[in-house]
DNA sequence: AATGAATGAGGATTCATTCAT
DNA sequence: TATGAATGAATCCTCATTCAT
């Protein structure tokens, strides 16, 4: 029924089951993405998320534990992209600094939200679930640890750059956007740039002379 | 608690209509609230609230058009307290400066989600309603149009203070105060502190000299 | 508050009791037929009918014992009208006949329903309440009785033309009604004409030749 | 009644799937039915309909859109019955005239409602629901047109005999029905004869000689 | 593993009617 | 008599989740 009969005409289950299943899975998730988008997160429902993606309710049950993992899942899926997206724009950088990193990141996030606009829906514009709230918390705080263990082992930020400061730095970051993006689902640009300007004020009372300065990245290929 | 008890201990149907009305208004918004504090926004039930308040189910949509008119309702009655300790507390500054307004300002809000922790669970830690989202949306709007013509006509502010930047102030403010209550339900107040740090670093790059150095007020009287 | 206050200005309760309560009435009532008309029978609610007759709930119970009671004192204002038509137009015949009476009976129901648009909404469009259906077999049955003595009275039907026939042409006669109104709010008179011509038809199963051949009336004056 | 106790007596669950659906299909239409048939098409409710069939409310609604719903698939379920009968009884027919096919066609009918009294109660008593009303408009269209065409084709009637005049026919047998089923749930005979006279009456204007002579059948074995 | 069907447990809202004044 | 307010009692319907196969 659903997707499987692909190609081959032989008896059946042509299709690896592993495959079969990441299939199903997308399938579900990305039906759940569509609705979030063009109904909200309070829309949705396990009905139409099985609906969407042309399967059986019960199949849903079968990979995600509940309505609420599935948007767990939703949100992992983007925030995976979203680090990715993070870590290679911060590898390409040439100068280092508080505000090359600040900049860099939180323009790392916009592009992603770009690209995802259920992102968007589920993640900024909503007010969803307790599961992914806290999932969001989460993953801030672990951008946060990771955004302040580079910064410090490069020598930009001063070592009392803690890390309730990193959080709150990255959960402003967020507000930003939550606040660029609430009227307008393509983000305004110059609330973002107020927000990096305020993000890099706060974060550059923390900096070390060269955090201020900026250094250049000598690539050691 | 919420009203009531006013004057009279005569035996019984003393009570004035419109008193009566008060009452049960005030006792349907005092048991919302608790519902919301206790179990959160979305255990929030119409029937549960008249239970609650030990009235009929009927009697709610007498006063409240819908669940989230009560909701509207609640937030509505904290924001007003909201505006009247921010008004108060800046009144009594004997120093006016950028950083003298932002602090006062963020500490106002401090003690009232202090004194109203329904306000917390509602606006702050719950993902809230659409309505009454949008209703904190538009106070804080109203919050910071208000307080950038404050700084502005006492001369602490440039000009290119812009509406967009102050509500943006407003609304980082409001995240600090959301991260600072998300795990503790008293507010974190190291984190409240960092976030008043931010918010006037930010700011203070409107500054006039004077909102930097702070002009002291002279009382009329 | 609602109509009252009309021409004096001398302390007040000029307009007399009596009249204030018909015009309470007649108030409700219009009001009633107005959203029957509007929006059919189902949606009436003793709330609207108040609200659109700008007067208290509670007054309707003044008057009317019922929901239904209001329904039905709107179907009877319509239907004293409805027999005042019909005697008025057979009294101007010049031809008596089987045949004239049907015609003229029936063009005077069509006459009231063009007149009463509500009526026809309450009366043959909406599938009724119980209390209203009722009221319209009796009156239906009334007019049988009636027209049934007139015509044997006057010769022109056989003393074979029982009450129950006679019911069953008024009845018909209602449904071509029915029928003719059903899909066209103004009528459909091709099928106004054929159920005239129907029931002539049937009933002329019961005329004496002069009923078959119609006499002349010769007005008394 | 209702189909259920087919075969198996083996001690439990053996019942294929399928057929749990239909028994629980057919169990809440027969609970409708009688519902209706003793308390009136106004007193149907979901939950009664789901207590009185002994099955949860949800499940109606896993085969019913809504209440509306039900009361079509109730009448759909009788009006196949009752064009069922009309074929047969008219295919028995040894003389076809506009006499033998009104009063045919009109005693099935007849014969339809005494077995079907929930059918009466619905479809004739209680001012129905919206949705049944149309349906019963729909029929009755169908069918005048099928007869019509019927009746036009076998030579009996002329080609002027209208869809409206068929309809026109068809609609009157119903209200005598409604009128004969009104106070008596067993119908009133002599109340149908005179039904019948009266339609036939009606239609013969539009007969051939034929039609009015008769012609008989010749069965083709 | 897959799935059609079943369902318990509410949920929001409406309404006619009646009080208390 | 008039009426603002109160309310008991339903109503329809939805949904996440779990069976039985």
């Amino acid at each position: 029924m659903s997707v499987a009969d692909a190609t081959s005409t032989t008896p059946q289950r042509r299709v690896p089951q592993q495959e079969r299943s990441r299939r199903l899975v997308d399938g579900l998730l990305d039906a759940a993405q569509r609705i979030v988008v063009e109904r909200g997160v309070d829309a949705l429902t396990t009905r139409d998320i099985a609906e969407e993606a042309d399967a059986p309710v019960a199949s849903l049950y079968q990979y995600f534990s509940d309505k609420e993992d599935v948007l767990l899942a939703l949100a992992l899926r983007d925030m995976a992209e979203m680090d990715e997206q993070v870590a290679n724009d911060l590898g390409e950088l040439e100068v280092l600094s508080i505000s090359s990193i600040v900049r860099t990141t939180m323009l790392a996030f916009v592009s992603v939200y770009r690209r995802r606009p259920g992102f968007v829906e589920i993640y900024l514009r909503g007010r969803t679930n307790q599961a992914v709230h806290q999932f969001g918390r989460d993953h801030n705080l672990r951008v946060a640890e990771e955004l302040r263990a580079f910064a410090i082992d490069a020598g930009l930020a001063r070592e009392d750059l803690s890390v309730k400061v990193a959080q709150l730095a990255v959960e402003v970051g967020d507000r930003v956007f939550q606040l660029a993006y609430a009227q307008d689902i393509d983000g305004d640009g110059e609330m973002v740039d107020e927000g990096i300007a305020m993000v890099t004020a706060y974060l550059e009372r923390y900096a070390t002379p060269a955090g201020l300065e900026g250094v250049s990245v000598r690539e050691s290929t």
